[in-house]
Formats: C-alpha cells, structure tokens, sequence
RNA sequence: GGUCCUGUAGCGCAGUUGGUUAGCGCGCCGCCCUGUCACGGCGGAGGUCGCGGGUUCAAGUCCCGUCAGGAUCGCCA
C-alpha cells in the first residue's frame, strides 16, 4: 500500500512532506507557475509547480487532463493566500497513473438520466460519494439499534417457488425445468422466522417489483429494511421500534456526517423526537378535507392526501413524521390483522415523512382459521397458500412487522428530488445498465 | 399503463409569423500570460437539429407516426 494522505486531513497538519494520490480537477497551467486542484474521496487541494527553464516535471504538469489520475509528492504549507483551505501542495514529483480522456462525457448540470449512464463518474463528485457514506452510517446505526435488542439478522431467498404477495407484479424467470419468481418482499419468510423461534429478526435485501412504475420514488430492484418482532400486543409495539430506530440511524447520520451535509446539500440534518404523532387514517381523512381535499373512505391515501396531512402535522405538531394507522380492510392485504371489534378496520399503518410513504407496517394474523378466512374474502384460493398457512399450524405467537425503502429514506433525509440521485446503481423499467 | 412537457455540438441551452452559411456559455485543441484560485487574452475544431414519413418553391420551426427522457396520476416501499 501507498502512503498517501487523505486531503481532509491536511488543514490539520504540520506543514511537511507528503504524499497523495487522487484526480485532477483543474489545471491552471502559466508560464512561470502551475496549478493543479487535485481531488480525493475526502476532498480537493492544491498542487503548486515552478518552472524551470528546462522542466521535463512542467512538460508532464502541462499535459494533464481533466481526471486523471496522479500520485503527488511535495511538501505541505499553510498559506493564508490560498483561497481552497489556506493550504497547498508546493510539489517535488507528479507521477501520472493513468491519463483520462480529455473530454468528460457529464458534467455537473448534466440530468440525471445522462449521469446515471456514467454513474462512476457522478458519484465521484463530493455530494454524491457523501451520500453512499451516509447510507453506511445508516446501517450501521440500525444494526447497532438492533443488536442491543437480540435481533437475528436473516437473509431470506430471493428466488421464490411462488410469488410472495398477491398484488405486486411479479418477475418471472426460467429455473431448470419449471419457474422461478424474484422475491417482492421477504414478508412470507420473516413471518416464519416467528414461528421459528427466532423471536426478532432483521433484514437488508434487495425486493423485486414488476410495476412499470414511472415516479420520482419508484424502482423495479430496490433495497428494503425489513423487521418483525413476536410477542407483540398491537401494531403501537411496531411503530414504536420504528421510530426509535428512525431517531437513532438520523442521529448517528446527524453527528458524522451533520456538517458535510449542511456544506454540500444545503441541509440541516433534523433528528425527529418521540414518540412521532400517530393519526389513524379515518381522523387524517377529515382533516385533509378540512384543508380542501377529498379522500375517500374505504381507500387508500393519495399523493396528495399524504402531502396534505403531513403538511398538518407539521404545522400542528412541528414534526416531519406521521404514522397514519387503521386502513381499512380492503386495501390491505389478508395477512393483516384486523380489529378484534371491526372487521373493516385493521392493525396497520403507513409511515409518511414530509409528505412520502416511506413504510408500511401492522400486526399479522396468527389464527389460522381467521387467516383462511380472510384470504378467501380476498379471493385467494388457500391452496396456492399452503406452504405459508402451514407456518400457523404448530404453535404461533403474535407478530408484526415493517418493510421500508432505503433509498426513499436517503432521498428524504437528503431533500432530494429523485430517488435515482440516492441509489448506486437504479434499476427502472427502462433501465438495466451500468 | 394514462396525462402533460422535452429531445439542436462532449455538457447546459437559444433559435422570432417556415426563408441564404443553425448560434451562445462551459468543455475540447493550439499559441500567449510572474501566485492563479469560476485565472485571463488571442485563435481554432466540433452538428444527419432523436428517428421515419408528410405538407411546402423552401422545414430545426407546421402535421402524423415512432423512440428516448422528465414531471405527474394509478400502484407502492
């Protein structure tokens, strides 16, 4: 290994040798002297050259391109005159690892859809490799969240005998003699880690949706945060780990990364308090008609419903989040638990943050029978259920659960516009490369 | 899948009621420049106007179709 220096390290050191190794950025390249910006994973800085009146070194410098990249060796000095960070580079060796082709095929105005085809070079831009660090802090934070409370991290089949819920359209692939589906949520199998003893269970993988979705919020493959707990006495006990976990993962993100994100997406990092308001969706459904929009009873929210009553919540309450709870029956799905004393009513709810669905969650069905029953007024036929009815048939405790979008997550947290800008690799309807 | 909008140089865009050689900024190439920092100055290259058809003496511009992209609705996470 090289001993380069990270450049966010520099501001805070002696002045001295060093050395480093990262792209160029800009080359200011005069007759008596030379400037190169030259930017790492951690940050740019730059690179000062004085010409000889032979200098083979100066020849090299001159016949830089824009990215490429070079190994620097030179002595660091503080300089008051240097408006990147008061710090330069004076230099002694510029050795070029590989020269880059002159013209870079995107800039940083390009769209989105031009810098998704060249999403190696997009995200070595500072905002965009931030965002894969912070996604890392995430996660680790939930880990961390999870662990101090026995949970069993699981990672469930993605190929599947049978499509794994009813509504979602699903992939279909070739498997040997016969054919496999790609899995839209792992909820089936996270159930049966209940039955399994396993108690509290988690999950970062990867969902499969066949919808020729077009939004800004919308993929075909997409990472989902997945969890179910046991012994639970209604969906409260699912929401409230959520939002604990919520409050964790945002502060972790809030104390590494707080000041990076301020500077480079103008955002501050708000971390929300508990408990989030909860609204079940009968009241939001009021409410909203109250600011001028009318949702129906008996459905689901619209788009524009979940803007109205997040902007309610937080004008009323100053929060960001909303649990909304009690769908009713018909738009969830048969698994759902519903209440003891209305049928039509069920132990479910939506997360909503600044007006987008980021979760759905709820207590399940433990009684097979009521499960069975359920599933038929679905029009689901229990045989094409089996394998999963038979998880209920030995013993089953009371459990519930969440799936959540990570990258929705990320898109919100970041005041972005498109869930693209947040995904490493996006996979869409029209979209399957790089 | 529905609706609306957009496709002009590597990137971002302008292009009038249809009219001669399709422009601008950035980038790229060459030369010049004593510390630049959005460096600056001079010069230059680069275009099947998404694609196909139609109207017209004449189409980047109007019409039809098609492909691609964006927003939004449906659906969801």
């Amino acid at each position: 290994m090289s001993n380069r220096v990270l450049i966010k390290n520099l501001a805070a050191s002696e002045d001295g040798p060093v050395s480093l190794s990262g792209w160029v950025e800009t080359l200011r390249d005069q007759k008596r002297i030379q400037f190169v910006v030259l930017r790492d994973e951690s940050g740019s800085v730059q690179v000062t050259y004085k010409r000889e009146e032979v200098d083979p070194q100066a020849e090299i410098i001159s016949g830089l391109t824009h990215g490429s990249f070079v190994t620097v060796e030179g002595r660091l000095v503080h300089d008051e005159r240097v408006k990147l960070g008061g710090i330069e580079i004076q230099l002694d060796k510029l050795e070029v690892v590989t020269l880059a082709d002159p013209e870079t095929p995107i800039a940083e105005d390009t769209s989105i859809d031009k810098r998704l085809d060249w999403r190696f070079l997009d995200i070595r831009r500072p905002e965009m490799n931030l965002v894969f660090r912070i996604q890392t802090t995430l996660e680790r934070a939930w880990r961390e969240f999870w662990y101090e409370n026995n949970f069993v991290e699981l990672h469930t089949p993605k190929l599947m005998g049978s499509p794994s819920e009813s509504n979602a359209e699903l992939f279909q692939m070739e498997y040997f003699e016969t054919t496999a589906y790609l899995a839209q949520s792992p909820q089936f199998f996270k159930q049966m880690a209940m039955m399994s003893g396993l108690g509290r269970i988690f999950e970062i993988g990867p969902a499969f949706r066949a919808d020729p979705s077009f939004t800004s919020r919308h993929a075909t493959e997409f990472t989902s945060i997945d969890m179910e707990i046991s012994h639970i006495t209604s969906h409260e006990d699912v929401m409230s780990f959520q939002e604990q976990l919520l409050q964790r993962g945002l502060q972790a993100v809030k104390d590494a990364h707080g000041e990076e994100i301020k500077a480079l997406f103008d955002v501050d990092v708000q971390v929300p308090t508990i408990p989030f308001p909860r609204i079940p969706l009968y009241d939001a459904i009021d409410i909203i008609k109250e600011r001028g929009h009318i949702v129906e009873r008996g459905g689901d929210l619209d788009p524009e419903g979940e803007r109205q009553i997040a902007a309610h919540v937080a004008e009323t309450f100053g929060h960001e989040f909303v649990f909304v709870t009690d769908f009713p029956s018909t738009v969830r799905p048969f698994y759902h638990m519903r209440h003891a004393d209305n049928q039509e009513l069920t132990n479910s709810y939506d997360l909503i943050w600044r007006g987008t669905e980021i979760t759905t969650g709820a207590q399940r069905e433990h009684r097979l029978d009521v499960l069975i029953e359920q599933a038929k007024q679905k029009g689901l036929d229990p045989e094409g259920l089996e394998f999963y009815l038979d998880f209920f048939r030995y013993g089953a405790p009371t459990h519930g659960g969440f799936g959540m979008g990570l990258a929705r997550v990320l898109m919100l947290m970041l005041h972005q516009p498109n869930i693209r800008e947040v995904t490493y690799l996006f996979r869409g309807p029209n979209r399957l490369k790089p």
